[in-house]
DNA sequence: AGAGAAAGAGTGTAATTACACGTATGAGCT
DNA sequence: AGCTCATACGTGTAATTACACTCTTTCTCT
């Protein structure tokens, strides 16, 4: 047995890990997981989701970029990002909003038809997923997403309640 | 009932959801919330896990490379991006490995000195944390991440285990 | 000693992420 | 109408992330 061994997992009590860098370093791995998996479709995880929440109202209710951040836990700014590369596959097409300001984001049919091959694909790293972690665990995590998500605001714009 | 409801999965339905977008969008906004606490010691929380992994073993055991990489679960390559920034603001110095290939990663004073002044807000970070979420998810997500992070192996590299 | 495999590390490229800042449009009030 | 403020969105910048590929160095086997 070596230092490293005998010193446990580094000096710090085992309760007391950073949870942020515990909570990114599995999300990193399942990142990881999902990717690989849906690779063969051409997508990553994060593109997935897009399409999968785009679809989900398009065409009628088409979303704003605002709301389709807010649907997506993201900064607004990084979905503009994020759709740059699925715009110009023509996935998603962006088009006018109500507004002269707003924006519509809509599946195109190259996008669902890309998203129908994928599905399977997902569908397969979700049941990976619960191979290797157990579905005791992933169905544990759900719940506890669900209960502490909503909980975590976005850090607020400074709104004068009281004037 | 319309088709998308019937379909179930590819829903809304609340069990169904995808893990890994669940884990990331947690991730997110947790990262968020550590970010905002820690900024005014000038350092985003992947950069204080950083620290406090190379500090642990500086610098009698500095680390390799690929040896902190592996216990940050991330990437070799992204380490590297990682640490520059932390490299040009000094708070941390590559020096030579044992070999002439590999390099060991320690602390600078300045580093420490930066750490140190991070560590209290992180621990506030820590607790603002267990203060929306909750004591016991939190805890019950340590215990999630330990038992399911070991499981989730890397993408292996092709091994002829036959010849 | 020399050839080839393996180990250690960096770069090119590209996607993800978000803050600070800027721009344009719409709504409301005088 | 005109002024003000809120709304909707984009860009600059920078960090995070990882795959594919390349390079150098070390080891192993003959």
């Amino acid at each position: 047995m070596n230092a490293i061994a005998s010193g446990a997992i580094a000096g710090t009590a085992s309760g007391a890990g950073c949870t942020c860098f515990k909570l990114r370093s599995l999300a990193r791995r399942v990142t990881q997981l999902y990717d690989h998996t849906l690779a063969p479709a051409g997508l990553k995880v994060t593109q997935y989701s897009l399409l999968a929440h785009v679809r989900r109202r398009a065409p009628r209710a088409a979303p704003t970029m605002s709301e389709l951040a807010q649907a997506l836990f993201t900064d607004r700014t990084t979905l503009t990002r994020n759709l740059k590369p699925l715009v110009e596959r023509g996935l998603v097409e962006i088009g006018h909003g109500a507004d002269a300001r707003s924006k519509a984001v809509t599946i195109t049919t190259r996008g669902e038809a890309v998203f129908q091959a994928a599905r399977p694909l997902w569908k397969q790293a979700q049941l990976r997923l619960r191979g290797v972690a157990g579905d005791a665990q992933v169905e544990a995590l759900h719940r506890l997403v669900d209960a502490v998500l909503p909980q975590l605001a976005l850090p607020e714009a400074p709104e004068a309640t009281d004037a």
